[in-house]
DNA sequence: ACTTTAAATTTTAACGGTTGAATTCTAACA
DNA sequence: TGTTAGAATTCAACCGTTAAAATTTAAAGT
């Protein structure tokens, strides 16, 4: 691959003035910008971006970590930004934490080493304290979906608590009392923010939490089966169940099926996140709307205006679920 | 951040000790490498990988293009690669093509110019002569889901036509003969062999294809709805539906239930890929297994064997699809 | 004790760019 | 025509690391 050096030759001009026409920034006289871009296309020169962020100290490239590659929620949330930033001429490098410590530490060290002139994280395993710790660094971190004390304005999430709270007054609206709670893992703030608003609901309309309709999923389709199998097993008796999130959802539906029950007239269900799917389900999937794609938009202009100086940006820290009704959940005769 | 200069004066060597003790290859007696251990440890010394890569011209990072970040195919096959090669110690830089001939250049280019080892790409949208030559530069290119010419040996592949066959065949065994097919971008050689399957087992059978039960969709879920809203008005006799992704197959299901037909007695409807979801959606959907998790796994082999030099690993380069029978699919009566 | 040889370590020059300071041009002005 | 400001260009140091070659150190052999 043809260097900068090869370039200059051919123009024969210096090192600094195909610098200087490639960053376009600085005064070049036309005739030698022209010249040099010759030489350039001639050569079919590419300017080495690893080199260039070492000179220069930043890469044009904002790294990302995911839990993980798959799935509906994790997907939307990259496309989101991937997209803004994309249209910004910026690039992204994606990695994933997989909710281990260890990896997701890993994968933040990764994409700092990389000169990354942002870092956008989806922790889950990794401790507030550490965070803040790693604010300090000079690689400029964000947040998507986690409140870290202090560090607000680095942070887009939604109100996974309000969320919570939508989907069980939602419900209970429809007269069901008997409800089964099916949770996402509880070490993940997400999650716990979902639990604590259905039990704020369930207050507001003074009914007690019942630790036996409760189940902790893994917000994967089988925790889905598992838990309802569990509720099931129980022979407790119970109108609706709600899941803290689709995938669940999903996996409940199809199970709950599967053991005969007709819905949603037997049983109603209810999700969390809208993923693209949830439309798709029969019933179809009565959940709660996560915006994520648009958080991913928000977070990739939140570095767009603050590291990249772009300006117009407003920026909203905080975004609020809704509640999506479709059929899944019917009125308790 | 410290480097390599301050620890190596902190331990009072050189630097090239330094770098060989990260390197952890080259004789270093123990008392010097513990010296310049814990002189790391004392500093927070973490390698600038950018540095690395510039002064090593290799990078331990597998760049990856997929046409998309979200969607179920392109997550289960990103997952599969980064399994693999984080596995081995290996990092994965992503970045999308969005199946346009500019971005997929763009992403290439981008890819490049950072330096990794090897890149693997899923690309539709560029020609085969625009890789053919990409693969004389200096970064080696594999290939998902895409035969190159002359390229094989770099190619991890399905056999959609096979695909496309079985699908069909598995339909006609059922007794169907009025068969519409909803295809996908015909543009994307996938979509293409699926077709080609589809047609050669239509023949097979002694059965024409119908010029006026083809529709091509876009291989989302809106495809799927648009498709079989399209056949259903021109007033055509058909009583299987072939969906040439699950996508369009839950588009289409969904559809279908809405516009009051029961599935699968009214309509059988078959997929291709076997994304999780085809098990969730109602009835269970019929469809082809597309291993591209796996198959993201061995591209990952592939460039373990070949540019990490890792012994041991048996490579497939030609995957095939096979028939997942559920519920989607009926005799016809 | 004196070579010889191998191991450990250091020196030094890349890698491919960026960038502030220094220098050379160019053209306008007195 | 000689100055001179300002624009255009070049110089040279630097980014943080690797690695080939050179050097020093240590161990072994006679």
């Amino acid at each position: 691959m043809a260097t900068i050096y090869e370039v200059s030759k051919l123009a024969s001009v210096s090192l600094a003035t195909v610098s200087r026409v490639i960053n376009k920034n600085s005064r070049v006289s036309d005739k030698t910008r022209q010249k040099v871009l010759d030489a350039m296309a001639e050569l079919g020169y590419r300017p080495n971006s690893i080199a260039q962020s070492l000179a220069s100290n930043r890469s044009n490239s904002v790294g990302i970590l995911v839990s993980e590659l798959h799935g509906a929620f994790f997907g939307q949330m990259m496309a989101g930004i991937e997209a803004e930033l994309r249209a910004a001429g910026k690039h992204v490098i994606i990695t994933t934490g997989h909710s281990e410590e260890d990896k997701e530490k890993d994968g933040i060290e990764f994409l700092i080493s990389r000169n990354c002139d942002a870092i956008i994280l989806h922790v889950e395993a990794v401790s507030d304290a550490y965070l803040i710790d790693l604010c300090k660094g000079k690689t400029p971190v964000y947040f998507m979906s986690r409140l870290v004390e202090g560090l607000n304005g680095n942070c887009i999430s939604l109100d996974n608590e309000l969320g919570g709270y939508l989907a069980t007054q939602s419900v209970l609206e429809q007269g069901h009392s008997a409800i089964a709670y099916l949770a996402g893992p509880q070490f993940k703030a997400d999650s716990k923010d979902r639990l604590t608003g259905h039990k704020r609901a369930l207050a507001d309309h003074n009914l007690a939490f019942n630790d036996t309709l409760y189940f902790e999923g893994d917000f994967k389709e089988t925790g889905g089966s598992d838990g309802l199998k569990y509720f099931l097993e129980s022979k407790q008796n119970f109108s609706a169940l709600i899941c803290a999130n689709d995938e669940m959802a999903s996996g409940a539906i199809t199970y709950a099926r599967e053991q005969g029950l007709s819905l949603p007239k037997d049983l109603s269900i209810i999700g969390f996140d809208n993923i693209i799917f949830a439309r798709h389900t029969y019933p179809k999937l009565t959940t709660i709307d996560n915006p994520v794609n648009l958080m991913g938009h928000m977070a990739a202009k939140l570095v767009l205006k603050n590291i990249y100086k772009q300006k117009n940006m407003s920026i909203t820290h905080s975004f609020e679920p809704t509640l999506i009704t479709r059929d899944s959940v019917i009125c308790k005769t």
